[in-house]
RNA sequence: GCCCCUGUAGUGUAGUCCGGUCUAGCAUAGGCGACUGUCACUCGUCUAACCCGGGUUCAAAUCCCGGCGGGGGCGCCA
């Protein structure tokens, strides 16, 4: 028998099995209307305000929080003495009666019949319960799995999830096909960005900054819509709350467009249809947070990129046509578009061409400029697109005139030889849209576990 | 690549300028105790910290030097 019980790993940790226990109800789902009624519930101890005779502990899963009550001498005593144990985050399984209760805000409570403890606690290096210490984000990151145990944490990428659940939607309604490219890749997409380099066997190799290649490659091969949601990586060593060294880029590319207005429009409708469905999907967390999220009304405002120099001159910038905006124009748009156009969603239009990338189309009815655009949300830029280009000369000559010798390119380069559809397509940052939907400040906290300059773990 | 700031209990801070009851204060977390209606429970009590090394000085958390660590911004970009 001793032997038995020094395998029993269950017990030598002071535990039980869940067994055959399963939770009836989320705690959320905990509410008067089921009065009278028998609950499994399993989540942490969220607190345990012990008060002697009478215990009060908040039960927390992943859906919300209820109080269960122990009053001595109505509850089962073995009941009364598990429950004294309790830490903070202890894992339980509690069995009780669903009672309304006027004493308690939500106006209802659990009386427990049985607690089982599952798993035990040690003392937190973080407080979960939130609004008694501020933490430095620094530390919350370091602890990031307790961190995002707290309901507002958690709530921000329940509401990123619906962001992109609802994009995605719109996309696959709209005949687009979403394509996995490499992400181990031999060559950089745009220059500039520098590439992180990996070993691949005996070569050198890169992990890719864009799956802008791909993705436009798919569409001469014959696919005529495509997307991807995927990592992409940018190994600057830049330290700003806007920034971080990978990210989610949700990119879409579409063939037979008109122009880049046809990109635009696809854009917007996209992200009309997702701020609908998250307001109401995510209600619960959308009011947690405290974001009354606007959707943006269709069409979105467009401003030519001169327009923009324009703007910010007038607010004091000296910049010519060919300058690009920096954080600090964007911040000044981001303040003069809700007063000039009533909105905080504005494509900016027709960059110059020396701003763009080599497989940027020039424009024909503003001369040096290209059609492509930003999507500027409250000031910040979320979206890079563009109309691409698809004559194969034309290719050519802007790689050579951005000083890149087409022919490292010529995977990419080739197959515009045989008949390349014009196209045109974008790439949208899923940590930044998260971020100012929700008025975040740091990208950071948008980020389920970022990797900055110097941050590899968790 | 460039620039700025900063290291005090598990966490967040006070103290640092102007060295001396700092034997390092407070909050929160944690231990123990009390409490039958709490809800950031309350009350009592205890535990727990000056990044490391060197220097100046009668005296260093405080001033100086070096090291290590941390945070933020710019350029670039989503």
């Amino acid at each position: 028998m001793s032997d038995l019980n020094e395998q029993d790993f269950y017990a030598k940790a002071g535990v039980e099995r869940i067994g055959k226990d399963r939770r009836s109800h989320f705690a959320s789902e905990v509410t008067p209307k089921i009065a009278g009624k028998q609950v499994t519930l399993i989540g942490w101890v969220h607190t345990l305000r012990d008060k002697g005779r009478i215990k009060f502990l908040i039960l927390r899963d992943e859906r919300g929080m209820v109080q269960v009550t122990i009053p001595q001498g109505k509850v089962p005593t073995d009941v009364f003495e598990v429950s004294g144990q309790l830490k903070p985050e202890s894992v339980v399984v509690v069995h009780g009666t669903v009672v309304a209760a006027d004493q308690v805000e939500r106006g209802v409570e659990v009386i427990p019949s049985k607690i089982r403890l599952i798993n035990t606690a040690e003392r937190l290096p973080i407080d979960i319960v939130e609004g008694k210490v501020d933490i430095d984000l620094e530390t919350r990151l370091n602890h990031r799995v307790l961190d995002l145990r707290k309901p507002k944490v958690n709530a921000i990428f329940r509401v990123q999830h619906c962001l992109v659940k609802h994009a995605r939607e719109y996309l696959e309604k709209n005949d687009f096909v979403e394509i996995h490219t490499p992400k181990i890749v031999a060559a950089a997409t745009e220059g500039g960005a520098n590439l992180f380099e990996v070993n691949y066997f005996d070569r050198k190799a890169y992990l890719a900054q864009s799956p802008q290649f791909y993705k436009q490659l798919m569409l001469l091969a014959g696919f005529g819509r495509v997307f991807e949601i995927a990592p992409v990586f940018r190994a600057e060593k830049h330290n700003t709350r806007r920034h971080v060294n990978e990210y989610t880029s949700f990119d879409f590319e579409m063939a037979w467009i008109g122009g880049v207005e046809d990109v635009m429009s696809m854009e917007e409708k996209m992200l009309h249809h997702s701020f609908e469905k998250t307001t109401k999907e995510a209600a619960a967390e959308l009011e947690l947070l405290g974001i009354d999220l606007k959707v943006p009304e269709v069409p979105f405002k467009r401003v030519k990129y001169k327009e923009a120099i324009d703007i910010v001159n007038e607010a004091g910038k000296q910049l010519s046509y060919t300058d690009d905006l920096d954080p600090d124009c964007e911040h000044i748009l981001g303040e003069v578009f809700p007063r000039k156009y009533g909105t905080d969603m504005v494509f900016v239009t027709h960059y110059p061409l020396e701003l763009r990338p080599a497989y940027t189309m020039p424009s024909l009815t503003d001369e040096g400029m290209t059609e492509s655009f930003d999507l500027l949300y409250k000031g910040m830029e979320i979206t890079t697109g563009s109309q691409r280009i698809h004559l194969h000369n034309l290719l050519v000559e802007r790689f050579k005139a951005k000083g890149f010798n087409p022919d490292n390119f010529s995977f990419y380069i080739d197959p515009f030889r045989y008949g390349a559809p014009p196209h045109g397509g974008l790439g949208l940052g899923v940590e930044r849209l998260t971020m100012q939907v929700l008025g975040i400040d740091n990208i950071r906290e948008a980020t389920l576990l970022p990797r900055d300059r110097d941050r590899l773990t968790p």
